[in-house]
DNA sequence: TTTATACATTAGAATTGTTCCAGATTATTG
DNA sequence: CAATAATCTGGAACAATTCTAATGTATAAA
């Protein structure tokens, strides 16, 4: 039936994506990844995805919807973002790009790739390489 | 006496600051303001703040170095920089600059101003101001 | 000075975001 | 299908931070 075709091409995507990152394919990780890497440009909390799982009627503990961003994370699927002291954020977007930060409603946004250009770096302190370089353009709105 | 002195005249200066600030000259503010405000490049934790006045025998509550933190940093006299989600940290430096980050040791570190130069920035997103830009360049040691 | 008052400090409780755990479940392999 | 290894789960544990209500202190006015 054609119903059932719709639901499977999605979802064997995902699967052959988390087979491939070396991640079993159980419920709970497709459910978490088809609404995340459906689109390239999220930025959640383990909190708000886990909301976001149990309105969709997915049943997923806090717990597994931490341990599948970190599992996805380091397998290169998504990256975490830092902005906030006290939270965590995970990106969909796993090209080399920065953020915006809306400090007063908390979210997170990408900064079109050519729209930030650093022209000059330092050298790492001795000893050290350098693992990331992220620009974060925090903003707030006007009536502040 | 001259000892007496030397105590007098860097406490004075806190003093002032803190006044200036708007802020009583409390014991602990004046305690904590010098173990701070003396250098201009100095990188805390509450916790390590609060570790800190208590091996220099003051006693301080934590609640208080915490509350004197955000005091300082809401009065200009610091500035809060967000790198690790879990925790804040505290720079006494309020010029305008840029970070490193020692992922492995969880230390930061000035970037001196002359060694990032940012040449391109978008703009603000409609209804929204900037209100700071951070670089964080992320290093570990190359034992990792 | 003293006193009145507003402001600060404190210890500990409460909250928040996250990780840990031990037992139940499920995907995979033969 | 059975064996096994990985995964999931709810709740306890944890760490950083904030809150609270009682106590203490700087300041300004008398």
């Amino acid at each position: 039936m054609a119903s059932s075709d719709t639901h499977t091409r999605p979802c064997s995507v995902v699967i052959f994506r988390l087979k491939n990152a070396g991640l079993r394919p159980t419920r709970q990780r497709i459910a978490l990844a088809k609404l995340l890497l459906a689109s390239d440009n999220r930025h959640v909390t383990a909190e708000a995805l886990h909301e976001e799982a149990k309105s969709a009627g997915v049943s997923v503990s806090l717990a597994t919807v931490y341990n599948a961003l970190h599992q996805f994370t380091d397998a290169g699927l998504m990256r975490e973002v830092v902005v906030d002291s006290g939270r965590s954020f995970f990106d969909t977007n796993t090209s080399d790009h920065h953020h915006f930060f809306h400090e007063d409603i908390g979210r997170l946004e990408d900064i079109p790739n050519d729209q930030v250009r650093v022209s000059q770096l330092p050298n790492a302190p001795a000893g050290t390489t350098v693992s990331r370089v992220d620009v974060i353009v925090r903003v707030s709105g006007l009536a502040n």
